[in-house]
DNA sequence: AATAATATTTCGTCTATCGAAACAAAGATC
DNA sequence: GATCTTTGTTTCGATAGACGAAATATTATT
């Protein structure tokens, strides 16, 4: 249903003309955001100088979140904060799109046998979303905070994509410069070619190390019932525990765990995407 | 909803007038809540219904959100949904509140209601410790100091973390020897499975004059929006005001404590993880 | 082909948002 | 303790721009 996946500027029939956005709402968006990006409280002053309107104008929209349960105001200092509200409806997101709902039936086996942390993500225009994680506890957490995106070239997840999602994607990807994120990213366009070409073979991705130093990830895809990608599901782990050629077994839960999640949205095999 | 702890309506000394919310982005909130509340994606005329304005307007509020990128249009059905940008955002304010933060909106209204100092307790590997306590004043004040860490077998902070916690945890306490702290800690592997056991099924736990003579605790678990264990909340006492079985209102009163700031914390009941 | 349901656009009206300036309360400085 | 500075809050008239009715365009249905 919610497959909105990475989608290229296509013609659109019913062409959009560019309509002035309701300014007010726009600032109240900007007033939002910049909230968000502060972190803490903050008063009228100088939110309205970090978003570059007046005084009286922040105020007022300030007033108009209050009203509306998105933002409180300390009693003792008078500065202002969002409250959960916007946290809340961003979890109803999440949880409205199917496969997530689904995910979070298996994610509990999948850490339970592999020992690591198991995360969901989601293909958007640029990268992988992680939408849900399940942490494994321990000493040292390696943990990828919802809301990440990861980039397609240096993660398993992006590899996942670009070999099971749009084909316009790949083209899309080695086109412009791939970004080094550490010493064993792969930036090299025909190598990630064929690499891709490999994951579409195997049906699951490592990316050992090339995120980040000491880390790497397996993921595999989750297809639903029109057999196109809907999502990945990832283990994320030490590179000591989670080598760069995983165990058989290892690769063998995620890619089954992938397969009862599929099934579940209703995905039969055999007609590939 | 959002009722912020007991706090009677103290005299504002800077007093804020009702002033009139602006319109535009009181509809444009209400036409997100009303896409959030629906789940899937909609088209302007049934929006336009659910929300109660006319169609341009909708229309208008619409690409508004899409062009700030909170909304995107399917291609094909022409419907709106909402994108991730939003639950980004939540993200973002979830990570800007730590549950100790929540907590201490919660305890003073427990404190009050109990007479017992409370404390805040998180899960290590090695046993739960102490993050904040506020006192109960009197005659003679029973104190836990922040950092303290209470052993899994002989507290109620470690039999909640026993029991909601990580599964190997439990597993991994019963095989090493349980420290004797005083003549009632319970130190038998097999009892203390079955203690736990009780605790899981009640959702609270007690630790009378485990860990000390003359003193009792009542903890209860807080979870976090992914279902996982992120602390546990306690009032601490002497087994004279906190018999080992406690009033049931006592009861009632520390697990909504923590039921409240779980719910603040995004949790969600049902799904269990 | 005709009908009915969408989504999208136009346009003139008039409301509701805006900025400048004023006010009030709290710190900061001396 | 008086003065200055900064903060949050309010007032108010001007006018930008949000609004609704009605028209148009596109798609689905009969």
């Amino acid at each position: 249903m919610q497959a909105l996946g990475a989608r290229a500027a296509a013609l659109p029939e019913r062409s959009v003309s560019d309509i002035a956005p309701i300014s007010s709402v726009v600032t109240t968006l900007s007033i939002v955001e910049a909230m968000a990006d502060h972190g803490e409280p903050i008063g009228v002053s100088e939110l309205a100088k970090i978003v570059g309107v007046n005084k009286p104008r922040t105020y007022r929209h300030l007033r108009t979140l209050v009203q509306r349960q998105y933002v409180m105001q300390d009693e003792e200092t008078d500065n202002y904060f969002l409250t959960h509200k916007l946290f809340h409806l961003g979890q109803s997101i999440a949880a409205g799109i199917s496969f997530v709902k689904e995910a979070r039936r298996i994610m509990p086996e999948l850490r339970q046998r592999t020992g690591q942390t198991v995360s969901i993500g989601q293909v958007e225009s640029g990268g992988v979303r992680i939408l849900d994680i399940l942490k494994h506890r321990s000493e040292i957490e390696i943990t990828t905070p919802p809301g990440t995106l990861f980039d397609f070239h240096s993660s398993a997840q992006g590899k996942v994509a670009l070999a099971f999602g749009p084909e316009h994607l790949l083209d899309d990807v080695v086109q412009k410069k791939l970004e080094r994120c550490t010493q064993y990213t792969n930036v090299n366009p025909r190598s990630l070619e064929a690499e891709v070409a490999a994951v579409a073979r195997n049906g699951w991705a490592v990316a050992p190390e090339e995120a980040l130093i000491g880390i790497n990830a397996l993921a595999a895809p989750i297809f639903d019932a029109a057999s196109e990608l809907a999502g990945t599901i990832t283990i994320v782990g030490s590179i000591q525990h989670l080598p760069a050629r995983p165990d058989a077994a290892v690769i063998a839960a995620v890619r089954s765990a992938a397969a009862e999640i599929s099934a579940r949205l209703g995905y039969r095999e055999a007609a590939a995407g």
